[in-house]
DNA sequence: CTATTTAGTTCAATCAAGCAACCAATATTT
DNA sequence: AAATATTGGTTGCTTGATTGAACTAAATAG
């Protein structure tokens, strides 16, 4: 038996946690966003093994996450994030600012995003209202959309 | 030899990743945000082996993600999100919103998140700026703070 | 020409996931 | 009241994923 899988699952969430939920993957992900692209970079950035490096590298190509292709030198193969790939980055730093705020380190903070423009901060992750507004996890509720079939999910549990 | 922890990591991510990153973590909190409280709602809905869903849970409490209580009934254990816990809510979000978007169910959307007062959707996960406009990941940068040591991240990798 | 770096593959050992069986305490049915 | 089922777990076993080490082949450097 397989680890079970999440696919059969209808759930986004689970979905996206069966490509970039294993063990390293996001943090793979986030070496790219910072500019990683050989393998021996995310190797010597990671400490991983190899041999996992090669199976989560492939599988993320194989999900056009990260696209392989040869360096302008000719020579190396790199790993590049696709724009399905740079659009997990509110899920990377959604998990980093959480990190922030509840594991943070004693002497401040670690990275600090901004924008590339004007340097001023970004806002901390947040759920936003259609008009900006930022919300509370209370103000926000699930509704069945079409291919929610009779799924639990939806119906309260109390 | 454990497999290898991420808590030596200096980076934020590691560390959310270190605690919400093992498997069924994440869906086991999504159920929690849907309402379940009781072991047996969970593991229903999931259909995790009882072991694993009780290591979880006792995992999640230790952080203080969830917190374990008597019931009103005062018969059985529930497990409730902490503020810990519900700050979760834009990493969920993102992993959701992304899943949605590339893992699609024919069908049409599966759930859908509105606002509780006007029903009106909330707007896609994504990076803002302090005054609200949104962020392509192309407009961010990182830049060190007080606690990145002469950690690597910071460093261009070209 | 030799040594080193790079980008992997293959292999054995170990740890975690999954499953089934069991258990104690309640709740429900007969 | 007795029997049965449900709840919330724990224990033990098997299988599979992670790990680290050894190996390889190609490119690059000295």
């Amino acid at each position: 038996m397989k680890y079970t899988s999440f696919e059969p699952m209808n759930c986004s969430l689970a979905q996206t946690l069966e490509i970039v939920g294993e063990r390293w993957t996001l943090l793979i992900l986030r070496d790219a966003f910072f500019g990683a692209r050989r393998f021996n970079q995310f190797e010597r950035s990671l400490g991983v093994s190899k041999n996992i490096l090669a199976s989560r590298l492939q599988r993320l190509v194989d999900e056009g996450i990260l696209s392989k292709r040869q360096a302008d030198d000719g020579a190396h193969a790199e790993y590049v994030l696709t724009a399905k790939g740079l659009d997990l980055q509110p899920i990377l730093l959604a998990l980093t600012h959480w990190g922030d705020k509840y594991k943070p380190h004693p002497d401040g903070d670690r990275l600090i995003f901004v924008e590339k423009n004007t340097g001023a901060p970004i806002a901390p992750m947040s759920a936003v209202s259609a008009d900006g507004r930022p919300l509370s996890p209370r103000e926000i509720r699930a509704t069945a959309g079409p291919a929610l079939g009779e799924h639990r999910l939806v119906k309260p549990f109390r």
